[in-house]
DNA sequence: CGCATCCCCTGCCTGC
DNA sequence: TGCAGGCAGGGGATGC
């Protein structure tokens, strides 16, 4: 599943297609995802132009201009793809190529300018809803988020606050989303590495309580930062079903330090480590025991 | 409160 | 080639 570096190169393959246009019609190929489609979900984005495409943690959010924000979550497999309208292919007055929808087509948002966007999700984990502008903050998906990792007040200092005192280990802490949004499984592990930490290690004990965070807390705010802006350059990592809107694949899975990395070796300088897999809070986490301490 | 576990669902890979 | 089992990028509900 797509975490921040793959949420945020999907909002940069859609904006261009998304922003500035009206929605004419939406097209729900089943009554729910996750969870079911809100009240008049369908409804309510008709005709509505689409002001801007934004990320918060791994949410899109289609700002309306009804005040409405569109909120979408990709789940584990949920991608978009951009379709462009084909006289062959239309039905009716409208865009829907139906000859091309595809196993798991979802959602079908029908644009002025031609197009379609298609929601396609084969395990259907995502979800949308549906917010106000000015209540988006206490929206109950949005009010518990905690800081972007790549926004100006996430550094050493606020790091170190979140960790204080935690009894989890690090790669617990880091998964959850009500301190630091938009870290999953992948990037957490190569963080971690990045700044030769275990994921065991409890994650209070990396930032004792002085007034200032102490190495190994700067390292991993630097890594956490380090590593996302790396992978949204490269597109992102595409594993199974992950692809960028335009059916690319990104390409910063080739450069995995230790995910998916068990039994290779480290690839640390001077370290003649090999990657372990062990299981945390149900997840595979890897690692090396060598120089991650 | 904070944590681990289970579960939602489908597809793919492995091993028998 | 078929089939069972395990595993997968997320996150919400539950129970300790």
């Amino acid at each position: 599943m797509p975490e921040l570096p793959e949420v945020e190169t999907v909002r940069r393959g859609l904006a261009p297609a998304m922003e500035g246009m009206q929605i004419i019609r939406v097209t729900c190929q089943r009554p729910n995802l996750r969870f079911a489609f809100p009240d008049g979900f369908v409804d309510r984005l008709a005709g509505r132009t689409i002001l801007s495409l934004g990320r918060r943690a791994k949410y899109l959010l289609a700002d309306l201009d009804d005040e409405t924000v569109l909120i979408m979550h990709l789940g584990m497999s949920g991608s978009f793809r951009i379709a462009t309208d084909e006289a062959d292919n239309r039905i009716g007055e409208f865009y829907i190529p139906r000859g091309k929808l595809a196993a798991h087509d979802h959602v079908i948002f029908e644009l002025s300018s031609g197009t379609a966007i298609i929601y396609n999700d084969p395990r259907r984990f995502g979800f949308m809803d549906l917010a106000t502008r000015s209540t988006l903050e206490e929206h109950p998906l949005m009010r518990a988020i905690g800081v972007e990792p790549l926004g100006n007040a996430f550094g050493p200092d606020l790091l170190r606050r979140l960790l204080t005192g935690r009894k989890s280990p690090l790669k617990a802490a880091l998964l959850d989303q009500r301190l630091v949004a938009g870290l999953g499984n992948i990037y957490v592990c190569e963080a971690l590495w990045r700044s030769r930490l275990s994921p065991l290690r409890i994650a209070g004990t990396i930032a004792p309580d002085s007034k200032r965070p102490g190495k190994q807390v700067k390292a991993l705010a630097s890594s956490i930062r380090e590593v996302l802006e790396e992978a949204i350059e490269a597109g992102g990592s595409s594993l199974r079903d992950y692809v960028q809107t335009s059916g690319e694949l990104g390409y910063f899975q080739h450069r995995f330090c230790v995910y998916d990395c068990e039994g290779k070796p480290c690839v640390r300088d001077g370290c003649n480590g090999i990657i372990s897999r062990v299981t945390q809070s149900g997840r595979s986490t890897f690692y090396c025991e060598v120089c991650q301490v």
